[in-house]
DNA sequence: TGACTTTTTCCTGGTT
DNA sequence: AAACCAGGAAAAAGTC
């Protein structure tokens, strides 16, 4: 699953698969080994443990944040975890790195990696070293990139909602599903989730009001079904994806995102 | 830059 | 009466 979902190119959408299945099914076996023998796919288990832990939104994360391997991870020092992963991801990514490090510490050679040192007057030849190895783009490592170069993908109403929903874990309380097969849900605290949208998209006067305009508008397009008689339920269409529970390493990002 | 898409804002009117 | 639902219109934002 991890495999299939990684080949897509929706990247946070393989994220949140991650954060959903790849903690429970396919064990955490990164755990076993040194950081400096983390596979991709390794780091990628890794940070979605931290994204689940710490409730952060993985939304704003991009995939191509994660395109990396162990040892290349481990070259990295706290100022740029920070910067990459932002202010609250970061740090904990970090701490949660030299704990690997340290623990798996005495089986390797190489070390020297947090040079934590604050001398870099030279930022943009950084991140990588001589054998980078990875596919990450040189774009992302520089200060301050938090966000991610273009458009970040996925930041759609429809997806914003959908990200709530298959979180039952975090975000308790704010949407729930009426019928998860049919992808019939409802929301529990209309304004709240207002709120959170408006957080994402920087606009504090956000009111359910005026986001349920918006969801409206997806009748047409057919990225919703309508539901009628029934006060704040929604259903989702054929043209939305990565909510049906069969559907994972299949068809995400088959419709316009 | 300009066309196009999506979201926001506002509104009138109806329903639960 | 409060909280929703339906959409039209148009502005604002975001994308390509």
């Amino acid at each position: 699953i991890l495999t299939l979902t990684l080949s897509l190119y929706a990247g946070y959408t393989a994220l949140h698969y991650n954060v959903i299945n790849g903690s429970h099914s396919s064990g955490h076996w990164y755990k076993q080994i040194s950081p400096h023998q983390w596979t991709a796919e390794h780091v990628l288990e890794w940070i979605s443990d931290h994204v689940e832990r710490t409730k952060f939104d993985a939304s704003t994360l991009s995939l191509d944040f994660c395109s990396i391997d162990g040892p290349n991870l481990c070259r990295i020092n706290q100022e740029e975890m920070t910067a990459v992963f932002g202010p609250q991801l970061g740090p904990h990514l970090y701490q949660s790195l030299e704990e690997y490090k340290t623990k798996y510490g005495g089986t390797f050679t190489f070390m020297s990696s947090p040079e934590s040192g604050s001398s870099e007057s030279d930022p943009e030849f950084y991140p990588v070293s001589s054998e980078y190895s990875g596919t990450l783009d040189l774009a992302f490592w520089s200060y301050g990139t938090v966000e991610v170069r273009h458009a970040p993908r996925g930041t759609h109403l429809w997806e914003f909602i959908r990200d709530i929903l298959i979180h039952p874990e975090k975000n308790q309380g704010l949407m729930k599903w009426e019928d998860r097969r049919e992808g019939v849900f409802k929301f529990l605290k209309s304004e709240a989730v207002a709120q959170m949208w408006g957080q994402k998209k920087k606009n504090t006067s956000m009111t359910y009001e005026k986001l349920s305009r918006a969801m409206r508008y997806y009748y047409k397009r057919e990225i919703l079904e309508r539901v009628d008689g029934r006060r704040l339920v929604y259903k989702f269409g054929k043209n939305s994806s990565g909510w049906k529970t069969e559907e994972i390493g299949s068809g995400i990002g088959g419709v316009s995102l």
